[in-house]
DNA sequence: ACGGACATGTAACACGTTACATGATTAA
DNA sequence: TTAATCATGTAACGTGTTACATGTCCGT
C-alpha cells in the first residue's frame, strides 16, 4: 500500500516494473506480489496520490506509468515519519529446529545444509549487486540496508554452521551429563 | 494451525498457555494471539488431532486442557518433514532507512536509537533466560533458536552502530566524493 | 480502587497470496 | 518449440489481527 508511493518516490514506474524492485534490494525487507501491487496502485490512483498515464504500446497491453503527486508525497512522508514497530518474522526453518529432535537426523541436516545453500546463494546475489531499482546508484539507504542484508545472512550462516550439532546430534549421542 | 500442534508436543496445554509460549522463547519466530489459536484448537479437535479435558473452576471459566492424540502427532510429523520455505520478514524499520533521505535527520537518529534499545531489552530477555514452556529444561532445539535470535540481535545491534552514518549524516554533510 | 493476570471465546475486518485469464515477443 | 520476459488485471481463498464481550482474583 504505501510502499508503492515510497517506491514511486524514487522515480516513475509500472506495476510490473515495481514487482521487479519487490525481487530486487528490497527482497529481505518485504515481499509483494501483483495480487498486492495492481489493487493497491488503483486505489492510490483513486485517492489521488499518484497519476497515471497509459502508453499504449503496438502488441501488448497498454503499459500503465504511475507518477507520485504532490498529495502523494506528502502521504508518503507522513507514512514514514511513524515510528516503526518490531519486525515481523515467520521462520518455519525455526521452527523446524526447535522441533528437530522428532525427526530423523538425515532429515535435519538435509534442511540445514539446504538453509546454508540458499543462504550463500542470496549473499552471492547481494554482493555481486544485483540491483535492479528505478534509480542507478547506490544511495545511502539502499546500501544500508544491503549491507545490512548481507551482515544478517553473515551472521546466520555463521550461527548455523557453528551450533548445528545442537540439533543434530546432540540427543542421539549424548545422555545429558553435566555439561 | 499446525504450531499449536507443535507447543502440545512438549506437553498438554491450555489455550492461554499456548499463547504465554509464542511470547516466551518463540517469540522471534512467529507471533500468535488469542483470535487464531482458539479457532485452530477447535478446529484441531474437531479433526480429532487433539482431544480436550475441561477443568471446571470455581469462579473462573473451564480451564480446557489440550493434549496430542496419535493421529495429532503424526499430522505434526508430517508438518515438520516439509522443507520449510524461506523466512518472510517484514522491516518497517528497514523501509524507514530505505527512505531516510527523505526524512529530518533528527527523527532518522530518534528510530534508530529507540531501535537499538528495543533490541537491548530484547538481548537482555533472551540472554538473561525469560524461558517460559510448558517442559522446563532447555532443549537442543529451544536451546538452539534462542541462541540464534541472540547472535542475530548483536549481529543487528553491531551493524546498526557501525553504519548508522550511511543513513544519518551522509547525504547532508558529505558531497559524493570518491569513497 | 485500580490495574494486571487469569481465562475463553466471537465477529468483523484487513491483508496478502494463489491461481486464473490473456496475449505478444524473443532467445535458447 | 518451448520457455521466459513483458504486461495487466480479477476472484477466491486463507490466515491472522483487532476489538469486543465477560468475569474473578490478587497485589498495590
Amino acid at each position: 500500500k504505501s510502499l508503492c508511493l515510497a517506491i514511486l518516490s524514487m522515480g516513475d514506474a509500472s506495476g510490473y516494473e515495481i514487482k521487479k524492485f519487490f525481487e530486487g534490494p528490497f527482497s529481505h525487507v518485504c515481499e509483494a506480489s501483483y495480487g498486492s501491487i495492481y489493487p493497491s496502485l488503483q486505489r492510490l490512483a483513486g485517492e489521488g496520490l499518484v497519476t497515471c498515464e497509459a502508453f499504449s504500446q503496438e502488441k501488448r497491453p497498454d503499459k500503465k506509468v504511475y507518477s507520485l503527486t504532490q498529495a502523494g508525497r506528502a502521504a508518503l512522508l507522513e507514512d514514514l515519519s511513524a515510528i516503526p514497530g518490531p519486525d515481523r518474522v515467520r521462520s518455519d526453518f525455526l521452527i523446524t529446529m526447535i522441533f528437530a529432535h522428532l525427526l530423523p537426523p538425515s532429515h535435519v541436516a538435509g534442511v540445514i545444509d539446504g538453509r546454508i545453500a540458499t543462504y550463500r546463494a542470496l549473499l552471492d546475489d547481494l554482493e555481486s549487486g544485483a540491483l535492479k531499482g528505478p534509480a542507478g546508484g547506490d544511495a545511502g539507504g539502499i546500501a544500508f540496508t544491503r549491507a545490512y542484508g548481507v551482515a544478517m545472512i553473515k551472521a546466520s550462516l555463521e550461527f548455523i554452521e557453528q551450533n548445528r550439532h545442537l540439533v543434530e546430534g546432540a540427543a542421539l549421542l549424548r545422555a545429558p551429563a553435566t555439561e
